[in-house]
DNA sequence: TTACGATCTCTTGCATGCCAGAGCCGTAGC
DNA sequence: GCTACGGCTCTGGCATGCAAGAGATCGTAA
């Protein structure tokens, strides 16, 4: 599954190619729908086919790109089900997160998750929007990461690659006053998992992630349909 | 991603081995532990070394083995904690299913599931626990297809093949009574699901998951912990 | 001008060979 | 008897070469 960070002693080639690739991928430098060539990744590496291969198989099984025998690998393009399927997930998981996190009490993630919505008060206060997109990303992976469950982790991690997250992330705070509602609704779930209410959490959780969907949705051009939904 | 069924024509080398292999490993026809020599199996299927290479490399992705570089690829010792995890998020995506059943009303799915009932009221009334068995596993598989979310679908077969639960659900069958509960806990459930009470029949969802967990591990040996809890 | 077809090129699938690291076992020294 | 060391064997990591399928391209014929 996606690991993001770790293991850097045993760095194998075909590691180092995987998160190369999925770095590439996940932050847009290659575009959805790109041929992605093991030739020309070998010599672009200066390694053989072989762990270039491998590399792009377990991109596939992430999702991240797609391969079609005798033809070619291709960075996937997600349809429009598979981003209404993927904010499905999140809303499920980080609203399971934020029900863990509440059961588990005063943990290490609680305290940094304090010291992240102090910060992003002030990022919201004086309408820094970059560093605020940065800090809702925190906000997330410290909830689940707090959730301390490694599965749902992975599981997590694997699916918000998939929807290229940090891309998406500036054009819903980009939404006049979107900044501000978010921080408020990050305040509630905080509070909520204070109060160990993990029910409440949960709920609240999710109308959050909801309501970033909406407020992302609204913002975003129209993606044509991927061939890809059944 | 775990794909259990589908594509047979395009059935090349490596997806054969995939197949084989996760059926071996989940049926636990292998046991956990065991070392699984890329040459060996190699021969073993009349294939290079190579389609079996990836074929195990997208099962470590999957959870189903754990490849040690330079020293051998294992079938996976789950630790109790993974186990516990795997519960959690058994809990959570089929909870989910039965959210998203509801609120999809009358699909071909709910028909299945009400078939599915009827014949388990019988099997349970003559006691045939191994019909049961197979009658409870199509259960949870139709209401994780019925949730119509194919990312939730995918990601739960992958979980729950790493709990090869196909092997623990005649365990928990075994205690006295719990057929019977389990069945009338299904039935809440569907009823639930048929009265489009999307919330309620997550919540009676999750503690049917719980409850069935709670009957199995009662009923299982004390598993020593495998190293890999972190 | 258009439609069809052969060919040609690019793609991945698979086989094979070599290499380095890890672990084991036997042996030698204490 | 115990310990430490050295080689041996087994493991997967990687490089490379060939084959087959898919798709594009270009020429030819209607």
């Amino acid at each position: 599954m996606a690991r993001g960070t770790r293991e850097s002693p045993p760095t194998s080639i075909q590691a180092t190619v995987i998160e190369e690739m999925r770095g590439r991928i996940i932050s847009g430098a290659v575009e959805p729908g790109t041929l992605l060539s093991e030739l020309a990744l070998a010599e672009e590496y200066g390694v053989s086919r072989t762990p270039v291969r491998e590399a792009l198989k377990q991109l596939q099984t992430e999702g991240l790109v797609e391969i079609r025998p005798r033809v070619g690998t291709f960075v996937t393009i997600p349809s429009r089900r598979e981003i209404t399927e993927l904010f499905e997930m999140k809303e499920l998981l980080e609203g399971a997160a934020a029900r863990l996190l509440a059961q588990r009490g005063r943990v290490p993630e609680v305290d940094l998750l304090e010291a992240n919505l102090r910060e992003s008060d002030e990022a919201v206060a004086r309408d820094d929007r970059e560093r605020y997109a940065e800090l809702v990303h925190d906000f997330h992976d410290l909830l689940v990461r707090g959730a301390d469950n490694h599965k749902l982790e992975a599981h997590y991690r694997t699916l918000m690659n998939q929807l290229a997250y940090p891309r998406l992330v500036m054009t819903s705070l980009n939404r006049p006053g979107r900044p501000f509602e978010s921080d408020r609704e990050h305040h509630r779930v905080l509070e909520l998992v204070l109060a160990k209410d993990g029910d409440s959490a949960e709920r609240v959780m999710r109308e959050h992630v909801r309501e970033s969907r909406r407020a992302l949705l609204a913002g975003l051009p129209v993606i044509g349909d991927g061939p890809g939904s059944r």
